[in-house]
DNA sequence: ACATTACTAATTCGGTAGGAATTATCATCA
DNA sequence: TGATGATAATTCCTACCGAATTAGTAATGT
């Protein structure tokens, strides 16, 4: 089971313009030093969610990124769909057409994969940005350059 | 979000053990036959599956496999788990040790890679061999050469 | 400054191949 | 008959390979 570094960096760089980026235009460089990933690969990412919506921009000198949509409509569930395509975990369960299988047993186990892929869907999707950053100040900000888990 | 096919043969290998390995040994030749996976990538996973203890094996002429514990006792996690290592879709979930971030941002992404997995897991582990088995009795055999969802 | 494309190095995945060890079976022969 | 040995069937175990994917960089356009 993997889920891609993309997805993770997204709903990091989502989260920090969440956090940080209220009243204020983020550039690539701000959200790249704040996630510890790197510009150019950021800015790969940044893309595809602008192109689902999930950011604005403004382009040009202090140029940069905002949040596309409230941020308790946003949810991890949509951020790393935009990112990875879908959430299921088994090209057979996404849809009919993608079980070309012809043992009949199969159909029991594509079950499981359904019922797997629900949960996850239900797990990511019932988590909103909002939440995610209320947690995050909640916890209290500063201690920027250590290792708390 | 991705499952190797490996895990998904290996459920399947063990579904079919469960239901027509009741009362004999079931040779990796009639496995793959019964599966549509090539018999020495079956004899892998299964090399595998032995090693976890989760099927027992007779070796030499007329040996075979069955499974290695009480159907009940085997759930779709148990199996995922012995041949992908663990469920985690993100190594920072796994453990403590793997989240080398020094951002602290990325603890309350860690948080909804942990529910996510926590949501992985308890599926799995919910659904036993034998309840597999049953619905795949109950849903009717024969009809084995259609494509049927 | 963002947008877009191209490239690449490394890793992983899916799968094959082959030989060694082990055992059942059956033919052979004293 | 009964021991013996050949052989066929089967698991065990490693090594390997090609193709795809991933993670990331670079360069170029607007």
């Amino acid at each position: 089971m993997k889920l891609s570094t993309k997805s993770r960096y997204a709903l990091e760089g989502m989260l920090y313009i969440a956090v940080y980026g209220k009243d204020k235009l983020l550039s690539i460089k701000e959200i790249a030093a704040g996630t510890t990933v790197s510009p150019a690969y950021m800015e790969q990412i940044f893309f595809t969610l602008k192109k689902a919506g999930l950011v604005s921009t403004v382009r040009g000198a202090k140029g940069g990124f905002a949040l596309g949509c409230p941020e308790n409509e946003i949810t991890v569930g949509t951020i790393l769909r935009a990112i990875d395509g879908n959430l299921v975990p088994v090209p057979c369960a996404a849809s009919l057409s993608a079980c070309k299988s012809k043992v009949r047993s199969n159909c029991v186990s594509r079950n499981v994969w359904i019922r797997i892929s629900q949960a996850i869907s239900d797990t990511a999707d019932k988590q909103t940005l909002e939440m995610l950053k209320n947690q995050f100040i909640q916890e209290g900000e500063g201690a920027e350059n250590e290792n708390i888990h």
